[in-house]
DNA sequence: CCCAATATGTTCGATTGTGCAACAAAAGCT
DNA sequence: AGCTTTTGTTGCACAATCGAACATATTGGG
């Protein structure tokens, strides 16, 4: 009996039933989740991805329609036989999404349609140093509006989101510790969301789960369910997709990486510790390989080891080296954990790639680790503003679980 | 608009669309589960519970009851004005699993039903050594006969799942690698299908993937959704319930920390590293410390360990700190990436709880671990037999999620 | 001892949502 | 031009839940 197709199953706890309402709301995103992730595609091409009646789909692309999430122009170029059937996709302006990145370099600000389409964008370095938050909100207010205003006619933003190098609580947006912001107890969602003026709650989440949610959704990798997401900023972060869900944890703090033990005789951490992950891959290691310790701080530090690399030094290449060792080790702890299809290497590690991974991949390698042989350890294909996409995400994730709802309210 | 209450939603990948008997499944579902889970029920408390109309709860019980799931008894004592409402249970022999668990020491075969009524549980303790599969099946058909024989009459066997102290393949039960059984590249699962003459397969899992499973099912926590089990054999193992589910990773080997690197000067480990967590947190280097290596092995050593301590034996009682120090240093490894609101300890560990929990405690400290606070670090409800309850569960959770199936093609 | 109040089971029609089949429309192919 | 193929459209059937009206069983008060 039963067609046995889209699963809707919690696995255990306290389940609640479900009426027929929750299942219109689960096929509208249905239809709109694939939208979204794979653009344009026909009315016919609907029905076989969702495995609904085409009635069904119809419909449903109607009420889509007449919330102002999507359009139906007609087909394109025919092909085959048959009735052609009319072109659905997005209208990105349905469904305006804020994304804000808190970065230790620089602060970035985009404005991001459901589909993905990114409006605007602006990115601003910083001279790294502790910035206090509420001059923080101020340039971030500064740099969003004349985005906010060069939206089109009729735009419908949801609300904002931000993507922050610490230790953010998901429910209320508190910054518990930022170590290279200088920050600890910081209400960031709710001083953005009254220094922005908005009227929606303003999403706050590390960077690093945030670059895992980006990469995920739209890192071109259809099948992957399992992914990991590192960060190489100053520190270490790590992101965990998992059954192709963000990783959370009981309070939102899971994939706390960075003091993972890596290196028994290596240098001495803040945290107390020696040899933790982000005290010997980390940004600083990585300098102090090179004999640019003292050099140069910040972007100019790692620009001019750009250069070196490049040109061939021979220092600057051996720090490569052996920092992606280390880095290597790191993995292939995280590997074993959590099994994943891919690792994804984002932050300093994207613009470094070529020179760390092969010898990260080497030390990725152990006897007993079965899951090692089928990890692929890939270049994030969303580059540095992975978590500007994935704050992105985060908001448009909400459209997509209940499209009604979200946009009756607004 | 709508009730919005129980989920279901995925968040991401390709959504398949749902139609109106996948609801249906989801409510028979969330009444069967929670009965599995809180026990004997009256009809008005599921309906509370579920959130569903009075006469939807009174069909769903109809058609659990036609499937012989479920039993509608009187009411028993009155709890104020009102008509009494019949009391709802699940009819153990409606759905029984025969749970089977391969460690180390021992043998185990129980008849669970559902709801968790254990029918009958047999455990054999085996002298430490390298058992041929064939053999171990045999056993096993010996053990479990006598079990299936006394089932009450009409009982429903469903299948069989198996817990391993080894790393196994979910899809088929083959089970990689079992170093401390000596067994390679072992298709237990097709084995175990013919010797036990059972129809359905045979679900094969790693036994802390099943002891987290079971000590999250039916460890009498009912709000805890995130939990890693550790589980102390001769190594190392560990699963883990994230988000109410379970982890498993990509192809089911998510978890596997026995060597995450905890000890810079520690001992060399079979797998050439130096220092993994379950060389020194194992139970070797346990013995090794209380000065017990050479004088027994397996059962009989951990037996005279447990006396000394008992006894106030100074060694013994300094090898259980160290030990318990080590311990805590991989629980520290693992708070800090799952977040989870409680760690469960199990197998050799929760034998010498007492002994090891202070140290273990101090030693997961560490200067920016947010969650550590939060995370309880306990002793297993289930105890030593958390992975076959876990077993059971696993087959379990298939009547749950689609009742009428399973028994239909019964 | 009877009767109101209360909570719950039962029944049946209303509502919602999807599937199916028949028909219409739009394209390619001969 | 007419046939085939594919797909949109329409109307009805089917499945499942909800809600209201009614029936039933218990408590507690007069």
């Amino acid at each position: 009996m039963g067609r046995g197709n889209g699963k809707l199953g919690q696995s255990a706890g306290s389940m609640r039933g479900v009426a027929a309402d929750e299942l219109r709301r689960h096929n509208l995103g249905a239809v709109l989740d694939h939208l979204h992730l794979a653009g344009p595609v026909t009315r016919s091409q609907l029905t076989v991805v969702t495995g609904l009646n085409r009635s069904t789909v119809a419909d449903l692309i109607g009420e889509l329609a007449a919330l102002g999430l999507v359009t139906e122009g007609p087909a394109t170029v025919a092909n085959g036989p048959g009735r052609p059937s009319p072109v659905v996709d997005v209208r990105p302006h349905g469904a305006v999404v804020l994304a804000v990145e808190i970065s230790v370099d620089s602060l970035a600000v985009a404005t991001v349609g459901i589909g993905g389409h990114v409006f605007n964008q602006v990115r601003v370095a910083r001279h790294r140093g502790h910035f206090r938050p509420d001059q923080t909100i101020a340039d971030i207010g500064q740099l969003s509006a004349p985005l906010l205003d060069a939206l089109p006619e009729g735009s419908h933003v949801l609300g904002a989101a931000a993507a922050i190098v610490g230790i953010a609580r998901r429910s209320d947006g508190f910054v518990h510790f930022g170590p290279n912001l200088g920050w600890r107890d910081v209400p960031l969602g709710d001083m953005l969301a009254t220094g922005l003026g908005l009227p929606a709650p303003v999403a706050v989440a590390n960077d690093a789960d945030l670059g895992a949610l980006g990469e995920f959704r739209r890192g071109g990798r259809p099948d992957v369910e399992h992914l990991v997401y590192i960060s190489g900023e100053v520190g270490i972060g790590c992101g965990v997709i998992a059954g192709g869900s963000p990783l959370l944890g009981s309070a939102g703090y899971a994939g706390e990486a960075g003091h993972n033990l890596v290196n028994p005789n290596g240098t001495e951490c803040g945290c107390g510790a020696t040899g933790c992950w982000e005290t010997e891959a980390g940004e600083k290691a990585l300098l102090a390989r090179a004999g640019l310790a003292g050099e140069a701080v910040g972007l100019e530090a790692l620009d001019l080891l750009e250069d070196r690399t490049i040109a061939g030094d021979r220092q600057a290449l051996e720090a490569m080296e052996e920092t992606g060792h280390w880095l290597g080790i790191g993995i292939r702890t995280l590997i074993n954990l959590f099994n994943p299809e891919v690792v994804v290497l984002g932050g300093m590690y994207h613009r470094f790639f070529d020179h760390l991974i092969d010898s990260a991949i080497r030390s990725t390698s152990g006897a007993v680790d079965v899951s090692r042989s089928m990890a692929e350890i890939s270049r994030s294909n969303i580059g540095l503003g992975a978590p500007l996409i994935g704050a992105a995400e985060l908001v448009l994730a909400g459209v997509i679980d209940d499209p009604a709802a979200v946009l009756h309210s607004g």
